[in-house]
RNA sequence: UGGGGAGUCGCCAAGUUGGUUAAGGCACCGGAUUUUGAUUCCGGCAUACGAGGGUUCGAAUCCUUCCUCCCCAGCCA
């Protein structure tokens, strides 16, 4: 909880919000602002205590989907920016649309964010909030503005107020509603709370400029009628405030110093600031006010991120559900293997500016190998298995080697595997023909087969086709790995086995891009179109015992392939499943 | 053609109160180590900051003209 000028053992990190943060607090801005201990509105927070929190900032989605990529570059930005300069990050679900939200939503995106290592617990404040327990406040504070002019009840329909609103280049026209008197726009409010009428019959519009060049201005809608169920209030409210007018008074209500926002509402920051003005004035919202910060969202190749989009993916069945490991959820991230740690190294990694951009997946890719080759046990597993038979090894023995649990941490330990006769290797470990510079098994050349023994190929059997069914090869009893005599054995090629008979036989799947295109669409074509039909595919591979007992959740290097976890879903005990989640570096290249 | 935002190495991104040779990361290219063609290590990698003009002893940083890209006309968020 150091602020960054305090701890000297990382490299500071710049951006445009940590200017804007340092700057504020170097200002002493919020310094002394008081806080209850809860959301509420000035009256509460002025009688609190100085809060211990030096800034407050919020992650507040809406409870509508499942939590993608882009969401997770926010995560690490508002929980980590607490982190950092010793504050408070909300979680804050931004509720106000009954239509769209679930509790479902809800409980998935408390995994998620929980799953990506953060907490909002802070000073005994659990700091999980819902707009919709603020719908109170929110009627109170637009009954202020009604009486104080702000705001008006328009009775125009949805399409008269759209014509009325201008487009881009011409100004709006006054609704013929605009005029009424601050009694009659109370009057008619209420009535609008008390279900006197259907959907759509008025709406409460903030009066501020039909002719503004920044249509949000425009006299924005600020509260529609909705005779809808809402996930957390029930049947308790027909009115329901809209985005516009919630979020700058959520912020409020929250103590939130530092609200961070995506570009595309940097529109809205005007009314955010107009609003919060009035309401101060009216001594409804504690001082000083939230200030409304937009960067650039995140925007990855080889994937989509919109919404809609993914729900189609889902819906229409081209992928196995949310959390399928092709899909960039968190949820699905998670089945695939890829790390919460891996996620904040990428959030630190891309930075946070205010100009787009567009990552490629690669490089999420190379910060969960970082990750992960850090943090995942070695093991070994065959996935394109071929039969290699050792001629001069005796039928019927089998003797046990020592693999090291991690290559550069001996502490991890070892663990053995048993060697026979007959092993799996792997199909493209051999070659009849070898191209230029393979170094791998081919008639007439040495390979140590890794943490056991130096082999000379012989040969191999084809079938009538001329398919190659197996390899076989002589091996140097004196060159075992770990004996004496081991390293005499001078030999370019390492390839890795399994015993055929140990070896234990698994469903694995290989997960590859979800599209085939760094821009899935683009062009206007269907998105639907770039879809990579190879994105998984189902093998039975061959694995080393010790595999067998892999725990749900695990994650390995199968050496030289890549990163596997034991599908957290579909694994049983003693029969795990396990997926890729991403391939090693390969710098050889055919 | 209204309003808002952005253009610095292949991809990100510092730097923007004007002042030595324009941070750093990723990628890439060399080379060393290596029983993973992995990892690690060492070295290389923008006379250039969207373009032109100007101010200045000196500009990515100031002025000016222009170009390109993104967002906004939900009773969605």
């Amino acid at each position: 909880m150091a602020h960054p000028d305090t701890s000297g053992d990382k490299p500071a990190i710049s951006n445009f919000i940590r200017s804007i943060i340092d700057a504020d607090l170097a200002a002493g801005k919020y310094a002394a602002r008081t806080w209850s201990g809860k959301p509420g509105p000035a009256a509460q927070q002025k009688s609190g205590a100085p809060d211990t929190a030096r800034i407050r900032t919020r992650f507040p989605p809406e409870p509508n989907g499942y939590l993608h990529f882009g969401h997770a570059k926010s995560i690490c930005l508002n929980f980590g920016l607490a982190q950092d300069y010793g504050g408070a990050c909300h979680l804050r679900f931004d509720d106000t649309n009954p239509e769209k939200e679930e509790q479902e939503y809800v409980d998935s995106i408390i995994d998620a964010v929980h799953w990506l290592g953060w907490s909002w617990e802070n000073a005994g404040a659990t700091n999980q909030y819902f707009a919709s327990d603020y719908f109170q406040w929110m009627y109170e504070f637009a009954e202020k503005l009604i009486e104080a002019g702000h705001a008006y009840v328009d009775s125009q329909s949805a399409e008269e107020m759209r014509a009325n609103r201008g487009t881009l280049t011409e100004p709006g026209k006054d609704s013929p509603y605009r005029s009424r008197t601050p009694a009659e726009n109370l009057d008619l409010f209420r009535r609008m709370k008390a279900g006197e009428f259907p959907d759509g019959a008025h709406v409460l519009r903030a009066k501020i400029d039909m002719a503004s060049g920044n249509i949000n201005l425009r006299d924005p809608a600020i509260y529609r009628i909705k005779h809808a169920e809402h996930h957390n209030t029930g049947n308790a409210w027909c009115i329901y405030p809209m985005y516009t007018f919630a979020h700058p008074i959520e912020d409020a209500l929250e103590n939130i110093t530092h609200s961070i926002c995506t570009l595309e509402f940097a529109d809205q920051r005007p009314f955010y600031d107009w609003l919060l003005a009035r309401l101060a004035e009216l001594g409804c919202v504690n001082t000083p006010l939230p200030q409304q910060i937009e960067f650039a969202r995140l925007n990855l190749t080889y994937v989509v991120l919109s919404k809609r989009k993914l729900i189609q993916l889902v819906e229409e069945r081209h992928v196995d559900g949310w959390d399928d490991p092709r899909l960039p959820t968190l949820v699905g991230a998670r089945r695939r293997g890829y790390t919460p740690e891996g996620f904040r190294r990428f959030a630190e990694m891309i930075g946070v500016a205010k100009a787009d951009s567009l990552i490629d997946m690669s490089v999420l890719e190379g910060c969960m190998r970082d990750d992960l080759n850090e943090t995942a046990l070695r093991r070994i597993a065959v996935l394109d298995p071929l039969k290699l038979i050792i001629d001069n090894y005796p039928q019927g023995q089998e003797e046990l080697c020592e693999a090291p649990n991690h290559p550069q941490k001996p502490e991890w330990g070892k663990r053995s595997v048993p060697f026979s006769r007959e092993l799996w290797i792997e199909r493209e470990d051999f070659e009849e023909t070898p191209p230029k510079g393979y170094f791998r098994l081919f008639p007439g050349n040495k390979v140590r087969l890794r943490y056991g023994y130096v082999i000379e190929c012989t040969g191999c059997d084809k079938d009538a086709q001329g398919n190659i069914v197996a390899v076989h090869c002589n091996y140097f009893a004196d060159s075992k790995s770990g004996t004496p005599g081991a390293d005499n054995y001078k030999v370019k090629g390492n390839i890795h086995w399994v015993s055929a008979q140990h070896a234990y036989a698994a469903d694995v799947r290989l997960y590859d891009r979800l599209f085939k295109v760094p821009d899935p669409g683009a062009g206007g074509r269907d998105f639907l179109a770039d879809i990579n039909p190879d994105a998984k595919v189902t093998i039975v591979a061959q694995l080393e015992p010790a595999l067998k007992e892999a725990a749900a959740e695990e994650r390995f290097q199968f050496e030289r392939h890549g990163y596997f976890v034991a599908d957290r879903v579909d694994s049983q005990p003693g029969a795990p499943v396990f997926n890729r989640a991403v391939t090693l570096k390969d710098n050889w290249k055919k």
